[in-house]
DNA sequence: TAGTGGTCTAGACCACATT
DNA sequence: ATGTGGTCTAGACCACTAA
């Protein structure tokens, strides 16, 4: 579908595209865009907003719109709860709890949470599996302060984070990606040699400031995350 | 700053975090809206416009505005030159050309690039260090195709990167990331043990449609990749 | 001080999906 | 046919910041 400030967007982008306004170079102002386009200011201000937001272009009050000199590359990174992951590649998703337990954290994880020296939190450890081979193993704590439920959630039909999505839906989120060596355990779960290369993300996830909980997923040897911007 | 439409998306974050419209449940339309909150149309349309776009809830036309029953997770990944990466860090950037010679892909990387069999392309190996270290390895291959000055351009003084964000700035891109072990040669220049479990970020690039470039790039070990959503 | 982007308003028309 | 979101318009005021 073709709309007005998809259509402007697009001329812009390619005008910059062709070298028009070099990078850094200034565009015309809204006021003159919408004189040269025959719309609205508010609606090259939208096509100029969208630019803004990709990171192609820089604006700034009484300064003007300018060609970003290096253009921020940013992507958009869905991730997907592990089980429509799975069942989005058509297999069938199977969960299975390796243990589950109320259990004082290792003081790196215990001040990551916010939680006093000696305060218990739950600890689940699990395997997602797809088609019956491991997939995805989830090593989480969960803060009985955030999240009072975790005191006796029983996590053996379920998974942590289905049910946590569900008691605390809206978090901030930090991430890590990276790559770790596969421990004993690791490779007996997921099935790989000690010492493999595997994919692992870690998320801590917040509440209005909040620790609620910090996880670390690990996928199985060859994982590739894939995206597209 | 608190504007009227932030304050009106502030709200109604907060309104569906406890739980006054369950998951799937409909919001009041944009018309009731604005009469609860006395603004104009546009305005409350736009709060739940980058609700949607956040994917909190779900908008259809003459189905109304809905809350996502599982809010869809995603996130936003600045991947930064790594010159730009390194200096943020506080560290002084350094580059060195490995190798870099016109050669026929292997077949894999000839079809991803969308070359005849037997076709010549750009391929660069180089690194990128921080404070003298080896930081990340840069594996590319450019398409002459795509981008012909890739036939005769000198990559001694400049990483390909830059030089290409300068020829093709504004490109689609598939994303890859994963963990790999390290080969002989990435051991070698990154400085790690063979077999040492290494973050690795593969990119291919396009501009309308034609493929331009496939890199890899390798960081050293240890590497995290940070992000917040 | 003046010019730019950021936002809001009131109204309008259209696209779309259900009924 | 109807009610919803999606977009556009014309005009207005405000916030920021370089001159």
């Amino acid at each position: 579908m073709t709309t007005p400030f998809r259509d402007i967007k697009a001329d812009l982008m390619r005008r910059i595209s062709a070298g028009e306004w070099p990078p850094g170079g200034t565009l015309p102002s809204e006021v003159e865009l919408s004189a040269i386009y025959g719309s609205a200011r508010a609606t090259v201000g939208r096509a100029l907003a969208e630019l803004s937001d990709e990171g192609i272009v820089e604006r700034r009050r009484r300064f003007g719109t300018r060609v970003r000199a290096t253009p921020i590359r940013q992507m958009r990174l869905t991730i997907p709860l592990v089980r429509a992951e799975i069942e989005a590649q058509g297999a069938e998703y199977r969960y299975a709890l390796v243990r589950s337990a109320l259990v004082t954290p290792p003081q790196g994880v215990s001040a990551r949470l916010g939680l006093l020296r000696g305060k218990k939190a739950r600890h689940v450890l699990c395997l997602h599996l797809a088609d019956g081979a491991p997939y995805q193993l989830e090593d989480r704590w969960i803060s009985g302060i955030a999240v009072p439920a975790a005191y006796e959630a029983d996590f053996a039909a379920e998974g942590p984070n289905e049910w946590l999505v569900r008691q605390v839906p809206y978090t901030d989120v930090d991430v890590a990606m990276y790559a770790v060596a596969a421990d004993a355990e690791q490779a007996e779960l997921l099935t790989c040699p000690p010492g493999a290369a595997l994919f692992q993300i870690e998320r801590q996830t917040f509440q209005d400031g909040q620790a609620v909980t910090l996880v670390r997923l690990t996928y199985r040897e060859g994982h590739r995350m894939l995206t597209r911007y």
